[in-house]
DNA sequence: AACAGATGATCCGACTTTCAATCACCTGGT
DNA sequence: ACCAGGTGATTGAAAGTCGGATCATCTGTT
């Protein structure tokens, strides 16, 4: 009854997976090398730049960063070590940490930004026609909203 | 003197970012939950399937699932205590070893696959029309090809 | 006001991944 | 035949990750 893939399916499949494999491999090796940096803790850096007052609660920052909460607690932890990250507590709901970006912080993310940008394009963005990109972001929309919406309902009782 | 990403290639880009960990983590979690393997774990017994002998030398193997061969030495360790993969002595080179699908491994591959495939029908294939599937698929080759072939020179002497 | 239950964050133990070191074996040059 | 250097694979320790338990705090109901 499984309806099985094609041939011509499997190869895309394939393809997609190594693609993703290789990339997120490959920027975060150079990300790495240049700055110490995964591109997980980027991502941190990143959203808390883009915040107002560079902070962030810890469970908005580990829904953008699509992490769970108990890696993204590890994480900061690392993050706050290199000073490139504080925890704050929170104005108004004392159980609330804000996660802040330090200068040090935001200094690092800007020398960062380069080599992560040159990388998005040497091996994705360049690589591509626009029409291809958008192509590929617009399908990478569709699935990233679908499984969005299709998040584990968590639990459910009678 | 770094060209940025215009806004709409960056929104392209964390749709990228967004699918493929959304994507990844979806499709291991219903597999582990219906089969006890991860995707890492189904892609090697796959790719035994589809060997010879279902025997694969451990560095092949390691390269055709991207892993490093450090890495896929503790994952077979795993995969043969639960009497899925076995090892045996290669004939004709005495450094190197088979990792070789168990009747067992086969078996648990055949139940397996119907839920992985749906899994890849229900959050990917079935979402995009088939010109939108066939143009993430055609664009992730590219990458994949240009990410090959860049790979580390490994080490560099005068 | 008091409580039950929800929520934010961290902690713990089990498991996985990585890096560098190691060991065994093969190959080519002398 | 020997040895130097390369290759295949494993190992051990350190670092990272995950799920579940825990603790503190908030919120709505009575």
């Amino acid at each position: 009854m499984t309806r099985w893939l094609s041939v011509e399916q499997q190869k895309h499949w394939r393809a997609y997976i190594a693609a993703t494999v290789l990339l997120q491999d490959r920027l975060s090796r150079e990300l790495q090398a240049a700055h110490g940096l995964t591109m997980g803790d980027y991502e941190i850096l990143v959203r808390l730049s883009e915040a107002p007052g560079r902070a962030l609660r810890m469970s908005q920052l580990a829904e953008h960063t699509l992490a769970s909460r108990s890696r993204l607690s590890h994480q900061v932890d690392r993050l706050e070590k290199a000073d490139l990250v504080r925890r704050e507590a929170c104005e108004h709901d004392r159980r609330g940490a804000n996660a802040v970006l330090t200068e040090h912080g935001w200094d690092v993310l800007v020398e960062a930004a380069p080599t992560h940008v040159a990388g998005v394009r040497t091996h994705l963005v360049d690589l591509l026609s626009d029409r291809e990109f958008a192509a590929l972001g617009k399908a990478c929309a569709i699935l990233a909203d679908h499984l969005q919406d299709t998040e584990t309902p968590v639990s459910e009782a009678s």
